[in-house]
DNA sequence: AGTTATTGATGTCTGCACACATCGGTGTCA
DNA sequence: TGACACCGATGTGTGCAGACATCAATAACT
């Protein structure tokens, strides 16, 4: 199902598109596209559709399938991030994600504290104990494995759907970090403290405490990462006017 | 070209699905679909593949089109969003963004101060002004647009190009406050000077400032508006296992 | 209980008619 | 003679109808 010739064709055109393969403004015909992929109108036709609501294309008569410039993408696509991770623009991709996350998750504890069920509370303060369990030990899959349960409890226990959506993200993400190394084995103690702060400020409904010890988690791992992607390009939207 | 069939055959069974009116687990089969919008299949496959993208319904072979619980929901999306500000749920999905915005804003202020070009951090400064004089002189309307300019340019200004995606839905939650007569006609003073705060920080580079005198106008706008969406039910996304 | 056959829905392909934006030719006027 | 407005030819997306392929849920069978 994952590899119907629909969604091989959105892969195809949806990859070459972001990694600038096919450049904005560059027009395409549906009948050539289907010589290219070797399939017929139809799945041509649906995947254009779901491109298109990706903003990736535009289509218009009597022209064809007009590819659409980087700032028209919608960003907050799982299929576009995606895409991006897998593109050159990885490690601009990975810093927007990363300071969207350093944004958003001192807000979700501050929302966590004042709204979180009681069970997801309890949850939080096991996992964040465990966690220092786990790094003292140096269990790095354990480790990362709680690491992303946290911060998912974290984000689900907001209340927000759009903070909670960020979970696969961010546990993309942590996995990338530390599949590339950039964990260390045993990670620093005033870490696995804050994250136990942030566990117990929920448990106890103590928002600004939450946020506080989450903002110096977040602040933390930004000045970590800041130098893995320096002079990363930066993509400036236009403001309509 | 915005009413062609295809679209107002996504806008039927979308705000349908977000509406509720299409509950979580309704099954619907194609061809029952293309009677009861009276169009073609090929309108009605198109339509289904891209509310599938949108995680709004998935198809199964022998089953048929079921419509997805709203934890599944692409909570990013333009369309989802639209379609849930026009549903009783309009209450809910303000505050969510809201909550976005008040998150983002402040560090989108931070990344405007390092990145932002001079020409754009300029015209912040000049949108700052114009926007005291509009507000002293009760001119509601010119405020607002350059209420909505100022913000875009932050968002703009930080160079990430997820926080710039939120322009437009600044913009529509500025919009629904004026038009809703939650504004006064003379902003408090407070307010205008924070925002001549956020500019001169930005222009000055001042990075830690920006994002205080950010953080002033978002908790300000939250309090403000807290009690207007009072007991609007949270939805809590499940964490995957 | 486990295995196989049936069934019914989506997936895929194809030929056709239509709408309509673009381009080039034609004719008019200065 | 040159510039410009008009208008029809052309090509491409949009929409329609019908066929066959595929595959998973269900029923029938051993």
């Amino acid at each position: 199902m994952t590899s119907s010739l629909h969604h091989r064709a959105i892969e195809n055109l949806g990859t070459r598109i972001i990694t600038g393969d096919l450049p904005a403004g560059h027009v395409m015909l549906a009948e050539q596209l289907e010589d290219e992929l070797k399939v017929s109108r139809s799945v041509i036709r649906e995947a254009v559709r779901v491109l298109q609501s990706l903003g990736l294309v535009e289509t218009t008569k009597r022209v064809g399938i007009r590819v659409l410039p980087a700032s028209r993408w919608n960003p907050f696509d799982p299929l576009v991030i995606r895409w991006r991770l897998a593109s050159d623009a990885r490690g601009a991709q990975l810093r927007s994600l990363a300071e969207l996350r350093a944004a958003v998750e001192p807000a979700a504890a501050e929302l966590a504290a004042q709204n979180a069920p009681a069970s997801l509370r309890m949850e939080l303060v096991d996992v964040a104990r465990a966690m220092r369990e786990a790094g003292n030990n140096g269990e790095v899959a354990r480790f990362l494995e709680l690491d992303i349960r946290f911060h998912s409890l974290l984000l689900s226990g907001s209340g927000n759907e759009m903070f909670a959506n960020l979970m696969g993200q961010v546990a993309e993400t942590l996995t990338g970090r530390t599949v590339h190394g950039l964990m260390p084995d045993h990670p620093h103690q005033a870490a696995l403290q804050w994250h136990e702060d942030v566990a117990e400020a929920i448990a106890r409904g103590d928002a600004a405490s939450a946020r506080a010890a989450s903002d110096r988690i977040m602040r933390r791992t930004m000045s970590q990462m800041a130098d893995t992607w320096t002079e990363q390009p930066r993509v400036f939207i236009p403001v309509r006017q």
